[in-house]
DNA sequence: CAATATAGATCCCTTCGTTTT
DNA sequence: TAAAACGAAGGGATCTATATT
């Protein structure tokens, strides 16, 4: 294997010292144009790439962020949300020049290493994803100096955390009036996890809408599922036991829709005839499904894209707006 | 900010000397039990976790790995076998202690940037996913000294790669052999795509099962195609149009597959009645499809473990046996 | 006195060779 | 003479004072 060359060996080639070969490879000024011809030069013949242990030492930064997911690696994976993150985190991080250091923290020792890594200057800072209830970890990444951007809004807001956020809220609120706009009269909701913050504001969405309407909260009308096909499933069965009448749902995620309207269909419901379904998120497969999904679309790319801009601007010492709730965009579909 | 503590605070408070402390918290010998309580008190005390550059700089490891994608960010994201290969290696690496860093190199100027960051030690090696045709990526990595493993047997074999792969023969070979022996008298193929590997593989093993059973190899029968559901579908479609009298298909993917059932469901052929298909990947959809997809399973799970084994070795300085091939099962369902 | 180049200190950890008990 | 602890030497790039011309 052949020994990788160092800068000292770029600059005795260049003839010229170690700290001109830096600057000259480092776009600085100050270096006549013989000194950076020669060293370009020796740094193309030996093929030279700086150590970038020796840079980070001295620089104090990495270049790279953490993607980081609090699930499991099964609901990482399952769901489409997280992976329409990661693709358009990776394009952002890649656009900036960073690398990404992807991580799914499902048992408490993985945590443990990762806070150990990312408190060793292993990388700049952390996008973190799905936090459930109020979990500590992004107080514990910024108190060990870690730059931190949620997505999503957390439950104790109150504490300072910096986060992107879509507006989950003003969703909820848009797929329930639009249900009752087009004559629905028993509108339900199954709604998202409710250990998570999303799940919580599309649920209180769904509350603006129908108080808005006129009608009065019917709290038999609201069944606590989580983002799965199978909560979904289970729970509209339940819905439906309790209250046959239903003639709308709003769920809390595409995947929750997409088990709603299988229950539906196995309690011999038409969709959207006999039941309406709106889902959350828009996620590729809801346009494919048949009946096509209608939903409330979040800006996934944007996201990411907002994300990893409000993290490096952290990292390099700036102080950002901590908070960015991006709008949400109804779409309707063939189900409702 | 708080200031991070640095091994020579830890070893003050502690009482002993930088190089004792380092010892205790690496869990060396030779030191007295004093000592070590000592020093992991002091540590636990200013939560000292030990700046990674500066390791990284005197061991010359980073202990992180890549898991790079040679492919655009739509195909890594569309594609569930990519999917399941980073979720099997992210599972291996947390497993074996290491960070991963995940990048997906569409662009030339990404694959530039990436060499360098690996040349320059940001990660001890690279597992590389998707190599197209006779790409010298992987040698330009290793010619930086980087190790790398190939997800799949490239195409220029001979030059002393290191891999770890399925058995696409013998899954093209399985599948093909079922169709045949179920009593389907024109079976043809929708390949995968032919610049890579495993395309040519699985069809390498349509023409042997072919060949094996009897019959003369049609070329009318194979038609190119690719990997995605799109691909399947016109590449049916011309087949289709060619040989009418077609009563099975071996696609070279799950994706290809369900593009297949779809375009002989428009052209109003039944599956499995009219033709059957037989796909390649066992991806989720495949069992969930309608009918359930009949496929050769890829043992996702093992050939991540296998890749990240394989490039571990070669970081620690061993010489693995470079080519390792897993055996493929066939899973008949619904669809032949 | 500009403009350019340099020597040397620095970042923090690991480990080798040596000293201490 | 072991066992335990230590001092100091790297490792490679950056940056700040300090020369050069």
């Amino acid at each position: 294997m052949t020994q990788r060359a160092t800068l000292e060996e770029v600059a005795a080639r260049a003839g010229v010292s170690r700290a001109t070969a830096s600057r000259v490879l480092r776009g600085a000024t100050n270096v006549s144009e013989a000194a950076r011809a020669a060293v370009h030069a020796a740094a193309h013949e030996v093929s030279y790439s700086p150590n970038r242990a020796a840079r980070s030492l001295v620089t104090g930064r990495s270049d790279s962020i953490a993607f980081m997911v609090d699930e499991t690696e099964e609901r990482m994976f399952a769901d489409p949300f997280f992976l329409g993150m990661l693709r358009s985190v990776q394009v952002a991080t890649a656009a900036a020049g960073l690398q990404l250091v992807f991580t799914v923290v499902s048992r408490a020792e993985d945590r443990e290493r990762f806070v150990a890594y990312a408190a060793g200057g292993h990388v700049d800072g952390v996008l973190l994803l799905s936090l459930h209830g109020t979990d500590d970890l992004p107080h514990r990444l910024e108190a060990e100096g870690v730059p931190t951007v949620l997505s999503g809004r957390p439950f104790d807001d109150a504490r300072g955390l910096f986060y992107v956020d879509a507006d989950n809220v003003g969703g909820g609120r848009i797929a329930t009036a639009h249900l009752v706009d087009s004559g629905r009269r028993v509108v339900a909701t199954v709604t998202g996890a409710l250990d998570m913050c999303a799940g919580q504001d599309r649920l209180t969405g769904y509350r603006q809408a129908v108080t808005a309407s006129g009608a009065t909260l019917d709290e038999s009308l609201v069944e606590p599922a989580g983002f799965t096909t199978a909560e979904g499933y289970a729970a509209t069965e339940r819905l439906l036991a309790r209250r046959p009448d239903v003639d709308a749902i709003f769920a809390g995620s595409d995947l929750a829709a997409f088990g709603a309207i299988r229950a539906l269909h196995a309690a011999g419901r038409r969709v959207p005839d006999d039941v309406a379904v709106v889902g959350f998120d828009d996620i590729r497969d809801a346009a494919e499904h048949q009946p096509p999904l209608s939903t409330v679309r979040q800006p996934v790319g944007a996201l990411g894209s907002a994300m990893t801009r409000m993290l490096l601007a952290r990292v390099t010492g700036a102080v950002p707006d901590p908070n960015v709730v991006l709008p949400v965009e109804l779409v309707v579909r063939g189900t409702g």
